[in-house]
DNA sequence: TCGTGTGAAAACATTCACAGCG
DNA sequence: CGCTGTGAATGTTTTCACACGA
C-alpha cells in the first residue's frame, strides 16, 4: 500500500530518481507527503524522550517500553515510525541511536538552523539564553530590536542589532527561521517583514493571530492560553493526556 | 447519537421525546460531558479573538467571520460553541460580550486564579514580568527558587520565597496552578513536590515528560518542540494551518 | 435575507490483532 | 520466543447541507 514510504523521508531532495509518485493524488506543487501533523508532534516526543534514554545506556527500546513512558500505545507508536519507513528490528525493537538519527533527518534537525530573534524584551532575552535551542540545532545568530535604547547592548552574547536594518542584517546569513517576540501591536508588521525577508518560518509569541502567505509557517506559543487550558481542566476534573 | 452531552435538556425544551435525558449536570456547573479537547484548545483562540475584535467596536460577530480570521471553517465554529449551548442569535451572529462571558466561564477565567512560579532563572523572570498572564486572570503571586544566591531577591515586584518552604509558602494562599521553570534534572521532583501540596495544574517549560498521578493536569511547553515543527515545515514545505 | 444549530456523511486518527521475521 | 509492520475495525473530529428562526 502506502507505495511513498520507503523514501519519503528525503523528498526534498531533488536527485531521489526512482521513487514512484503518489497514485492518484498528485498535487505536483508542495504538500505530496500526507504525514498527519499530529505524527510529526510526536516525533519531537519521541526525540526528546530517546535522547534522554542514550545517555542513560540503553542501546535499543521497543515500541511498548517507548509508549509506556510516553503514555500513549505501543501500536501507536510503531504506526508513527510505519509512516517514514522501517527501522525496527522485529525481536529487538528500535536502536536508538539509529532512531534518534532518523528522526532527526525528518525533521530536520540533523543540521544546524540559524534564526533570527525579533524583540528583546524580558521573553527575548531569556530566549537568547536559552540551551535547549542549541541542544537541537537552533542557534540564535542575530537577536533584533526596534527601541534605539536596546540596540547596542549585549544580550547573551550577541549584540542587539537594529530592526530597521532586517534586510542587511539578514543578508547572506541563510537565516530562514525567526522568533517574534514583541509585543501584540508589533507582531503583524513583524512577521510581514521577516517573511519579506526571506524567512519562511515563525515562531511567534504575541497573542494574536497573524495574516501571512500560504508560504510562511507560524507556530505559535500563547502561554496565557495554555494557562487557559489548564484552569479549564483543573475546574472539570479531566483526566490529561 | 450525541444525546447524551449536558446541555441537551436545553435543547429539549421542545420536542422531548418520551425518555428522559440522562442527565445530571447543569450548565452553570462544569459540565461533565465529553468536550473534545481540540474544541477547548479553540476556545481559547476564540476567546483572544473575540477580545482584540470588542475594543474595535464589533458588537456582534457571525460563525463565518470568526471562522476566517482564524483560518478554520464557519460549521466547526458553530459546532464548537454548540457543545456548550445555544448562544448564537440567528441573523444577527454572536454578541461579542456575551460569547466572552460564556466562554470565559467555561474555561473558568472568569476568576483570578493565583499562581506559583518555581524557578526563577531567565525564564522565570519573564515570566512573572508578562503581562498576557494577568490579562486573563493569571496572576504569579509566589515566585520560588531553590538557590539560596536568588532567595530573597526582587522579581517583579515579589520577593523570591525558598522552594524548600514550598509548604508553608503555599499555606491558605488557594493556589492551585504552577509554573515548573527550573532546569530538567530538577523538574519532576519540583512537580511531585507541587502535587503534594495541592497544586492540580502545571504549566511545564522542563524538555522533559513528568510523570505523576492523574489527578495532576501538566500541559508542556516544550520551545525546542516547537522550533522542531517549524523545521520540519520549512523543509517539507507543507502549508500550515 | 442572513446566519444558527444539527443530523448525516466524510475524513481522519487510533487501536486491535495477527502474520512474519530475526 | 519477542517484537515489528500493517490490514481491518473502531473511534473521533471535521465538513456538508439544510431546516428553521429573527
Amino acid at each position: 500500500m502506502n507505495c511513498e514510504f520507503g523514501h519519503t523521508a528525503i523528498k526534498f531532495d531533488r536527485i531521489t530518481p526512482d521513487v514512484q509518485p503518489p497514485l492518484e493524488q498528485s498535487k505536483t506543487s508542495g504538500s505530496r507527503t500526507r504525514i498527519p501533523k499530529s505524527v510529526v508532534r510526536r516525533l519531537s516526543a519521541y526525540l526528546r524522550e530517546l535522547q534522554s534514554l542514550e545517555p542513560q545506556g540503553t542501546e535499543t527500546v521497543s515500541s511498548s517500553q517507548l509508549a509506556r513512558r510516553l503514555g500513549w500505545t505501543d501500536a501507536q507508536v510503531r504506526k508513527d515510525f510505519a509512516f517514514f519507513g522501517q527501522f525496527g528490528h522485529p525481536g529487538v525493537g528500535y536502536r536508538c541511536s539509529q532512531l534518534i538519527g532518523e528522526i532527526r533527518r525528518i525533521l530536520a534537525t540533523d543540521q544546524q538552523w540559524p534564526v533570527v530573534l525579533v524583540g528583546c524584551g524580558n521573553l527575548g532575552q531569556a530566549l537568547v539564553g536559552y540551551r535547549g535551542f542549541a541542544n537541537q540545532g537552533f542557534v540564535i545568530i542575530k537577536a533584533l530590536d526596534i527601541d534605539p535604547e536596546v540596540v547596542g547592548q549585549q544580550v547573551g552574547g550577541l549584540t542587539v542589532g537594529s530592526f530597521e536594518r532586517l534586510e542587511s542584517e539578514l543578508a547572506g546569513s541563510g537565516i530562514h527561521i525567526g522568533i517574534v517576540a514583541v509585543p501584540s501591536a508589533s507582531a503583524q508588521g513583524v512577521a510581514e517583514r521577516l517573511v519579506a525577508a526571506g524567512v519562511t518560518g515563525i515562531l511567534n509569541f504575541a497573542p494574536i493571530k497573524l495574516n501571512l502567505p500560504p508560504s510562511a509557517h507560524v507556530i505559535d506559543v500563547d502561554l496565557a492560553m495554555e494557562l487557559e487550558q489548564l484552569s479549564y481542566a483543573v475546574v472539570n476534573e479531566r483526566r490529561n493526556d
